[in-house]
DNA sequence: CATTACTTTTGTAATGGTTTCAATAAACTA
DNA sequence: TAGTTTATTGAAACCATTACAAAAGTAATG
């Protein structure tokens, strides 16, 4: 908890206290998780937190840069604490995101265009995992 | 009109004339439309069309792998009638959707792995389209 | 043709993630 | 402390998508 108070300031990030708890799940649960994973995980020990608040508290993060959100899932908005360049495979079946690590680095390289400038880049793979697999 | 009754047989899609009309403007307009835009789209000239066959026609599309659907845009689901291996940008002010056509072909190579078997690969950029910029 | 079975389309209603907004609470400033 | 700004909260609105059942269209049978 008082790890992600201090990471909070990395990012010019006023720390409140629902703002570090928010990052204390990120920290602690790289399950790229929804919104409401993140409100359902907190909200038992902060029975008074709003989903609003958890919502322009991703929105913070992101825009600060502590968090990437990613659009890889059609349904729910997924956020992530790794910033590093890596991608990501969603099971199009339990919709569960994991880490892809093993990608070359040029794949992450700004494409030039007379058309547009280019800020984020995202690898994204679908599938089946291996806990679906037998389903 | 008629390249699309073909067209849709080569995915062994029964053509109706809905799934016709859906993918003749899929196939004259490579905007990555949205549901709503082909609704809107098509309505004027076949005014009993009902956005809910938008909805099936597109699902049964990219079932039969006519079409790809994008995750790049959180906010509308988005489809591609270039199957091909090629990347995407999407504007963050203005919501358009461009190809990016200058990608490497192992960029698009399937990654092993123990854990899931992946099926499609996605690459996407995100950033401001020079129609914006002056905003 | 006429009947039946099957597929597709349609429109309405429900669902559910996200956003808006105004009120309350908390943190900061002088 | 009083005044000001910032953050949190909860309810309501929004809107893309889905579910569902009725209607229309198409194909198959005799």
């Amino acid at each position: 908890m008082l790890e992600s108070h201090q990471y909070l300031k990395q990012f010019s990030i006023k720390p409140s206290v629902q703002r570090s708890a928010v990052m204390h799940f990120l920290l602690n649960n790289r399950i790229h998780p929804t919104i409401d994973e993140i409100y359902m995980a907190l909200s038992p020990t902060m029975p008074t937190l709003s989903k609003t608040t958890v919502y322009n508290t991703l929105d913070l993060f992101v825009e600060k840069g502590a968090v990437r959100a990613l659009a890889i899932d059609e349904k729910n908005a997924r956020y992530d604490v790794d910033i590093s360049a890596h991608g990501h495979f969603f099971c199009k079946s339990c919709g569960k995101v994991q880490d892809v690590f093993d990608l070359k680095p040029h794949m992450f390289h700004i494409p030039h265009s007379d058309n547009y400038t280019v800020d984020s880049v995202e690898i994204s793979y679908f599938g089946i995992c291996n806990s679906c697999k037998g389903n």
